[in-house]
RNA sequence: GCUCCCGUAGUUCAAUGGAUAGAACAAAGGUGUUCUAAGCCUUUGAUGUAGGUUCGAUUCCUGCCGGGAGCACCA
């Protein structure tokens, strides 16, 4: 049954409006009740009435059992409360919907893919991929929680001038094959690119041979360096609790966006401007970029359109969901729109979301690490400082993962993150370890339990927790409709702040009304195991 | 120059057009036989600027100021 239906039934009715027009929302206040809406305030001019008379007047006329309240306040609001029976109701549906609570049916049937980790081969991961992998995992796993079938991808380059840069690097310094080593054959490579005329032009030969892969000693080199950077990521993966199901790599994409290029210069789609191919956007009001260069190579956007065709081979699917940084929007829309004179069914697809940059708050702390952190010792790092409180290795790194994807997601994705290496590192307050302490103190207090709660007695007033603990579907589905995972966390945090205020002020165990209390709590760790889920936050057993 | 994004406490972030703009960190002070103090409780503190639309604007529109990104053969 649907409460909030009946309830904007019952408005519409006494308001005599149509049902379309009366909507709802949470008063921020919890003392203000459960719902709120503005209908009279809406109204009050067109009919030329006081608002909170007719407020008043609307107000008197609903009378529904699941409501003990409804009141007049401020310039015209009519707000609900519901009844003690209602709360009591939903800790119970959220005791036997238990993994599945808070989820939906909404995208139930649908297929998508989403792209997001970017990884490229001889590459490390820095931290501005934690964030793309913390928000495209959350986004994926709030899109399995509306029902989707959703398969996760990572595109990246694994040719072109930075990895002969670090060819060049590996066979000058002769070392022992290592993630680290790769990265600093690269700083070698492209220091000696920019000094040395004799080394460019090796580079630039190596480039060649790359895209040609007929030098077998080279394409040896080139594997096996892309297998140990590649498995690099995967450890990183596997720690941020990402599993992919596939890799694409610009090798692949090249050769079919070019032969796509070839189509729409025959549709006229592209023009040739300078010796280049070119997809004049401003006839969309977008600007004109290059999709094949005079030397008949294909770009960045050339590769992409031929991902969409890849992916399509792939797996048959509804929705083509890629996250990328920012400064790839303006770039992304050209490129759909040239993909739509091609294949327009392969542009409608694609939905492009963009996460911010990372940047560094302290001067000092880029100059001492150099210009980049990597992920794997920003993980170190944060592990490091949180084992000494930690139970044991496993929980500590736990922890680390936790808040720093905590950090990523507390925010809307598109903004760039001021990253405080510091702050980040700070386990206290608002943080990923401050919902998974409220986590483990609620299943510690479960397991202690020994009362069964069925003969729970109910108490006449309703805990605030209560208030908010029944919102957490309405909070996922407005996540999910917006891809903004950020919702969810600070959800949770209230949820979170607000148990552990039950648990400073409350006797649990042994205490007044233990069997409803449990209950309560057996609700609030099903509510934060969800949302940690949600967030790919980890959730430990003790700390 | 053109296009897009963003300006909220000292700092990092919230706020589907609504009620007294929420947190956290930082600062100051409290809290230990009730279950884990990575917690809890107090106090101080903010919408860049000028207009407009609206019963009501942090939110929508315009100008200005300030910051960022993109704008042809890089990705």
């Amino acid at each position: 049954m649907n409460i909030v239906g009946e309830l904007q039934k019952a408005v519409a009715q006494a308001a005599g409006v149509d049902i379309s027009v009366v909507y709802f929302e949470h008063p921020q206040d919890l003392e203000h009740g459960d719902y709120a809406t503005n209908i009279a305030m809406a109204l009050a001019k067109e009919r030329r009435v006081n608002p909170k008379e007719l407020a008043e007047e609307i107000a008197a006329k609903i009378k529904l059992s699941f409501l003990s309240k409804v009141s007049v306040a401020g310039p015209g609001f009519i707000n609900f409360t519901f009844s003690r029976d209602f709360y009591t109701q939903s800790l119970k549906v959220i005791s036997s919907l238990g993994r599945l609570w808070g989820s939906n049916t909404s995208r139930v049937d649908t297929k998508i893919i989403i792209e997001y980790v970017n990884a490229n081969a001889f590459k490390q991961l820095h931290i501005g991929h934690l964030m793309g992998i913390s928000i495209g995992e959350a986004l994926s796993r709030l899109l399995e929680f509306s029902g989707a079938e959703v398969k996760r991808e990572s595109y990246g380059g694994d040719v072109g001038p930075h990895v002969a840069k670090a060819l060049y690097g590996l066979r000058e310094l002769k070392k022992e094959l290592t993630p680290e080593v790769i990265g600093e054959a690269y700083a070698y490579g492209a220091k000696e690119y920019e000094e040395n005329d004799s080394a460019k032009k090796e580079i630039d030969a190596l480039n060649k041979a790359i895209y040609l892969g007929e030098d077998k000693e080279l394409m040896k080199e080139h594997s096996a360096g892309k297998d140990i950077s590649m498995k690099a990521v995967s450890d990183i993966l596997d720690v941020f609790g990402t599993k992919l199901d596939r890799f694409i790599f610009e090798s692949e994409s090249a050769p079919i966006g070019m032969k796509i290029v070839e189509e729409g210069i025959k549709k006229g789609v592209f023009v040739e401007s300078d010796g280049a191919i070119v997809y004049e956007g401003e006839k969309k009001g977008l600007h004109t970029r290059v999709f094949r260069t005079k030397q008949g190579t294909p770009t960045y956007e050339a590769k992409e359109l031929g991902l969409e065709t890849i992916k399509d081979a792939w797996w048959e699917h509804d929705q083509s969901i890629i996250l990328t940084g920012k400064e790839q929007i303006e770039y992304f829309k050209v490129v759909k729109e040239a993909l739509a004179e091609i294949h327009p069914e392969q542009a409608k697809k694609i939905t492009h979301l963009s996460n911010g940059l990372m940047k560094l708050s302290e001067g000092k702390m880029a100059s001492r690490m150099g210009n980049i952190i990597t992920a794997k010792s920003l993980i170190e790092d944060l592990v490091e400082k949180v084992r000494k409180q930690s139970p044991d290795d496993a929980t500590a790194q736990q922890v680390a993962v936790g808040a720093i994807k905590y950090s990523i997601l507390k925010q809307q994705a598109g903004g760039d993150i001021v990253f405080d290496v510091e702050k980040s590192l700070s386990t206290e307050g608002d943080s990923g370890p401050y919902l998974q302490y409220a986590l483990v103190r609620a299943r510690k207090l479960l397991a202690d339990s020994t009362k069964d709660d069925a003969d729970a007695v109910t108490p006449e007033s309703v805990y605030d927790l209560e208030k908010i603990l029944y919102r957490f579907p309405e909070v996922v589905e407005f996540a999910q409709g917006r891809y903004e995972p950020h919702h969810v966390t600070q959800y949770l945090t209230e949820v979170a702040a607000m148990f552990n205020r039950f648990y400073a002020q409350e006797k649990i165990l042994g205490g007044e009304y233990e069997g409803y209390k449990l209950l309560l709590v057996a609700a609030v760790a099903t509510t934060l195991e969800n949302g940690l889920w949600i967030l790919g936050i980890p959730a430990p057993e003790r700390m």
